[in-house]
DNA sequence: AACTATTTATAAGA
DNA sequence: TTCTTATAAATAGTT
């Protein structure tokens, strides 16, 4: 909005995606006041980053609220479905749950190469020798996956092999039978493997089949 | 703002308190979704007007719970003091942080080379493509560590060196002037005016200071 | 509701 | 992070 014109829409480099929250974050909560200040109503806000942490502005008269919604969150999912309330009476906490998504989204973050500064040498030792792992597990994963699509091809390749043999058989009776009949449009789909000379016609079909 | 700069404490007159209410209620809640979609955060903002109307906003991933109070809301607008109730709902259920969390750990467990068999080649190369991304982002930082280390290192040397070479002076001319005295009382003690040629004491004296 | 003179917010850069 | 600054956006007072 200033400098030059911005489109709304997610931003995509990182460190300014996280300045502008902080900017913007800033003059969303100092509006949200001033509305309720001007106007005598009353406001509340909350803001999650994409990190899961919480910001929240609540106007002096709906501060306690917020307040006692601190102190014991969660009981308004049992109101809705009381059948739940024993499996929500021992499960965990928002709070619990929304530390461990926090915990969760900065490791995953880290994984993606973002907030390195906050890790010490060790860890970023550590951080490697796990992404050199996984890299050489997608790798092996990536080669099981071809090697499924290679074997199913040939399988395929066979029965197409033996299709062939067949109509290898079928197809010259019919030119005998059938002369005056047209059979370009027969032979050319699979003329190729009429020519059965055993074991390379299996090279070329495996070629061909993948692409 | 315009025309004329105004204070921001509640404006006496009716009329122009509900235009000013309406004018910037409006702008709040552009703000509040503009942050939403260019930081990528979960906003939810509530607005109850001087005689109790209200006005709400939630980006997309709060917009299910909202909605469920939706569903059972007429009663709470007219009461003076927002119920417990309003303000637990605004917040995410245990259900959303719940699927949040699978969703994190699930992607947690892919960078860390586990349930690859989930994924198609195609996300086994995004991944691939993003590990690299990252290895690279934790080399840089690594070295960029171990450059501040090394500077850090090299800086305390200079000063050492410094140091030495004033000791250098100080040291024989006091063994000469004054051999009587505790040699370790002296160095503590800012005597290095005094000049001198220097020769190996000062190695030692250099190893001591260290430690 | 519209209009605009100003103030305010803020994107980019340092 | 914080500051600066050029520019975009919001809006107070007016019509």
């Amino acid at each position: 909005m200033t400098r030059k014109k911005i489109q709304i829409k997610k931003i995509d480099n990182i460190s300014s995606r996280q300045v502008t929250f902080s900017k913007r974050r800033k003059g969303l909560f100092k509006k949200a006041q001033e509305l309720s200040t001007l106007c005598d109503a009353d406001v509340a806000l909350l803001v999650f980053s994409a990190t899961n942490k919480l910001f929240e502005y609540a106007s002096s008269s709906i501060q306690q609220v917020i307040e006692r919604r601190n102190g014991c969150s969660e009981n308004h999912i049992s109101m809705d479905h009381p059948s739940t309330d024993q499996f929500q009476v021992e499960s965990e906490s928002s709070q619990t749950l929304r530390k461990k998504l926090e915990d969760k989204s900065r490791e995953l973050r880290q994984m993606n190469g973002e907030d390195l500064q906050e890790l010490t040498v060790q860890e970023l030792q550590k951080l490697e020798a796990q992404l050199r792992r996984t890299l050489s597990s997608v790798s092996k994963r990536k080669d099981e996956m071809f090697m499924q699509g290679i074997n199913a091809l040939k399988r395929k390749e066979v029965e197409l092999i033996q299709e062939n043999q067949r109509l290898k058989h079928v197809v010259p009776d019919l030119i005998i039978g059938q002369r005056q009949q047209s059979l370009e449009s027969v032979i050319s789909g699979s003329s190729y493997f009429l020519e059965d000379d055993g074991s390379d016609t299996s090279l070329k079909l495996g070629l061909t089949l993948h692409n």
